[in-house]
DNA sequence: CCCATTATGTTCGTTAGCGTACAGATTACG
DNA sequence: CGTAATCTGTACGCTAACGAACATAATGGG
């Protein structure tokens, strides 16, 4: 008797009709990832991909001098392994997990299988795909024209967007390495958000106490992504 | 009597097998593009999707205050008009003709019909469209580490990649809208170039005399990107 | 409880790129 | 031909972010 599981904490699974979902439901298996923990490494095939529960993944885009940037963030709105049903098997960027929690894996041949039956799994996986390409997009544009202050406030509602709760567990070390910048620099924005009584943590814990002040001070990035994944995935649409 | 079209200077059109190419070639439409003229506006619906021959499409990110950066290229490799087949529809990105020339367009309903009966021509697209997803990821990452005489460099190899010459024609200015730089910094490192004897230019036309040289100097992006296009569409692809 | 480890705070000189301003130089066009 | 428009070159002060170095503070394992 399978263990019951909570597919629908996962959007994408919770968009799929009934009979799409019931193929799917005996191979999703309900797993546990740790903080750094790597799903994926640069041109490595992946055995499974990952639906999100309340888990974040970070997928980088990590260079030869060993320095990175996030060019894109996934949670329970998504999944993690496009490249297999794109058709690359591989890419060149690695996906991390920048907060521990459950997900629900599946073998990549069934994801696959699932895919080439042209479906509503099909169109479903392609229109998150293009919100994911807008989110690169502007992830982009983002590191061309804002600063340090206006790109934290973006990766700091991103990531509790996609978090039950408002605390997230993470240095700033770390997210300086996301957002490809200093370590000092991120040390110095969050104490202006927490001076500014937007924020409050300490050695690793972060807590957003005012999540409007934050959307205030965030620059339009955030909102474009936003918007195009709701467009792309929230509403009602025609299986 | 249907004007013969060389759709095979189209690498995507080419690597389609006859029968899928020839269901589409009725279709399609030979078109001059001009220097400047827009393909797709922000959230604007397409009508048409575009395959390049020898011109080259900038896909553009554009920000409410008019700053923009160009987040892919686009050449006789791929096509313009990606959004329609992932079902999105529309994109929050603009499409402009960066490189005046030939392109096959085609109506964007008859691609969609064609990418529907998920054969050779959807996986081709597919695999496309992940490889834009690469060089979207490369340019976010390259725009946070990398200084600007190595992203002309990058833009450069880039542009004549997909060029039947060794000039193209473009001024200063526009590069600069495309790196979401200053001209002025584009003026400094153009002109570092030309002392090394690597390109020459005047007035809108920019000669590229050294490759190899550029080559040398360019960062680790261009390579990867390029790289990532010949695996994914370069090779023999069992359709 | 102590000490090694890890996380955060602060400083300082350096630099790449920005914004602005303006001066030549070339082209387009009436 | 001559004037306006466009393109390119150069200069200058300014700022954000960098790199490096070091101080303080919290945590956790022996």
């Amino acid at each position: 008797m399978p263990v019951p599981c909570d597919f629908q904490q996962n959007a994408l699974l919770g968009l799929l009709p009934a009979e799409e979902l019931n193929r799917l439901l005996p191979d999703l298996e309900r797993v546990t990832l740790t903080l750094g923990q790597s799903l994926c490494e640069s041109g490595q095939h992946m055995k499974h991909v990952y639906f999100p529960l309340d888990s974040i993944i970070s997928l980088l885009c990590v260079m030869e001098n060993g320095a990175s940037t996030e060019i894109a963030v996934v949670g329970y709105e998504g999944l993690v392994g496009v490249s297999l049903f794109m058709g690359g098997e591989t890419t060149p960027s690695r996906a991390i997990v920048q907060s521990a929690g459950q997900a629900l894996r599946l073998k990549g041949q069934l994801l696959k299988n699932e895919f080439y039956r042209a479906g509503p799994m099909q169109r479903l996986l392609l229109r998150y795909t293009q919100a994911l390409l807008t989110q690169m997009a502007q992830t982009a544009v983002c590191n061309r024209h804002h600063n340090v202050d206006q790109q934290l406030c973006r990766w700091l509602l991103l990531s509790i967007d996609r978090l039950p709760g408002n605390e997230l567990i993470m240095t700033q070390e770390l997210i300086a390495n996301m957002l490809g910048v200093r370590r000092e620099g991120v040390t110095e924005s969050a104490g202006k958000l927490q001076k500014a009584g937007l924020i409050s943590y300490n050695r690793g814990h972060i807590k957003i106490i005012d999540r409007p002040g934050l959307e205030a001070r965030v620059c339009e990035c955030y909102t474009v992504v936003k918007e195009e994944y709701d467009r792309l995935l929230n509403h009602n649409i025609v299986m």
